[in-house]
DNA sequence: CTTGTCGAAATGTTCGACATATGCCAGCGT
DNA sequence: ACGCTGGCATATGTCGAACATTTCGACAAG
């Protein structure tokens, strides 16, 4: 009985550990990872559970199990950035390479105006509320930017705040997509620091973007998103330069 | 040795078998798919191996395992239809309720054109060989519109057409994101047989999205792409009303 | 009618053993 | 000396049985 406090804890979850030490970069594509058996002895399980847990690897796309050999980790554009456990994963310990985060980024970019402007066409009362919940999350804590009075941070208001936005085009590709903001939203504010910055200016975009999908109007939720957009990536130095359609904008401002 | 006639044989997948029933309605959201115990009867397989079967359904979202009472099926919305392993059995086994189809068309139509404008911005030398043999293929198979020479249906050709258009924006996340034409695609082909009804009409549109990628035209290429998705769109006899983005086509057409 | 306890059933975990695939290298033949 | 072949070591894949834990329902006491 003194090996274990609390024997109906939660066992350690190997895909946790093995996901930190991959994405912390201590081990590359191309290395091996620990078999198997030392695997179960450092972490006191059995080689059932182990193996379960790197069948999650397997299945994210972070590990490729070569039979009699071992479990070599793959290259990172093979890994499964539309998986939500592995943009959690890249939320947590961050990216390994640089690369992948500005290509999301650009990502976003490209699509997020569209994404609003077509949130303003079909939002309903219920996604106003989510939405109006995360904006009001995010200027309810400027004066103490790192937790809000709820213990949630501030960038968990400001995911919430675009994921909420992705929802309310009520479309199923979107709605999923939408996981994949939030280490690019969680690198902006690390990074650059916007809300420290400039908040009530970062606020106030995201405000107009709020009122324009409320309002209907989805031109002018295209726009506001852009603004919101061009804000936090000029915050980081950014030019914007690298993302093809980010400069449509010239598209719109003619109609 | 009369048990098995070759014991190298790959063995039977459970979450081929059970994707199959669950995808083709046998077992609906809600419903509870036979216990462990009997999938090894049934598949003269170990509980180990069963299981670990489990988990990749798991891991697609389509089961959800409750502990000390049965695996269940998912809710259609909580599956993770950008895993590249549920759009593949999408293809293979049909989409189980026509709205997650609809709302995939939907999404192509929205990025559709803008990827082909990002195409054109990055396509390299490879990438345009890539288009190119797919474009070809679709091209060679006019008479016989099943089998190809090469044993490839017209649709892999179709698909690899779009696929290749997807890796030409050199974003990782535009790339992984090209799994979900499939199931679309084959939809299209399968419901309308669009290259039966006017074959060359739709190859004319795909060549002129091709040339405008080749010669780094990207307003050119966004319009070629609404072009082909309008063609195989009202082959199917889809208005195009619930797309958002789809008639943004206004927007281009002013400049 | 509510609540506490027991028990059946299914999933979760553990252990030990064997089967199979992979890579390396020595031994053999040419 | 070179190349091929065979076996050996290693690590993953599969198997079988047992025990632990969780869940739900039945039943009886309050």
């Amino acid at each position: 009985m003194k090996s274990k406090q609390t024997p109906s804890r939660k066992r350690p979850s190997v895909a946790e550990a093995l996901a930190q030490e991959i994405f912390s970069g201590e081990y590359q594509p191309g290395d091996f990872v620990p078999r198997e058996i030392d695997l179960c002895a450092r972490f006191a399980l059995n080689r059932s559970a182990v193996r379960s847990d790197l069948r999650q690897l397997v299945d994210a796309g972070i590990i490729e199990r070569i039979s009699g050999h071992g479990s070599k980790v793959r290259e990172y554009p093979e890994w499964n950035i539309l998986d939500a456990q592995v943009t959690e994963w890249m939320t947590r310990y961050a990216a390994p390479n640089p690369g992948v985060q500005r290509e999301i980024l650009a990502f976003r970019l490209d699509v997020e105006p569209y994404v609003a402007m077509t949130a303003a066409k079909h939002a309903t009362a219920r996604d106003l509320v989510a939405i109006e919940e995360a904006f009001n999350g995010m200027g309810s804590d400027l004066d103490d930017p790192t937790v809000n009075r709820d213990g949630r941070l501030h960038s968990d208001y400001d995911i919430a705040f675009h994921v909420a936005i992705f929802k309310a085009t009520h479309n199923i590709v979107w709605s999923q997509l939408s996981h994949i903001l939030r280490p690019s939203i969680l690198l902006l504010i690390e990074t650059s620091n916007v809300s420290a910055s400039d908040p009530a200016e970062s606020l106030e975009r995201h405000r107009l973007l709020m009122e324009s999908i409320r309002a209907r109007r989805p031109r002018d939720a295209f726009r506001a998103s852009q603004a919101v957009l061009a804000g936090t990536a000029s915050a980081l130095g950014l030019e914007i330069p690298d993302t093809p359609l980010g400069h449509s904008a010239e598209l719109l401002s003619e109609t």
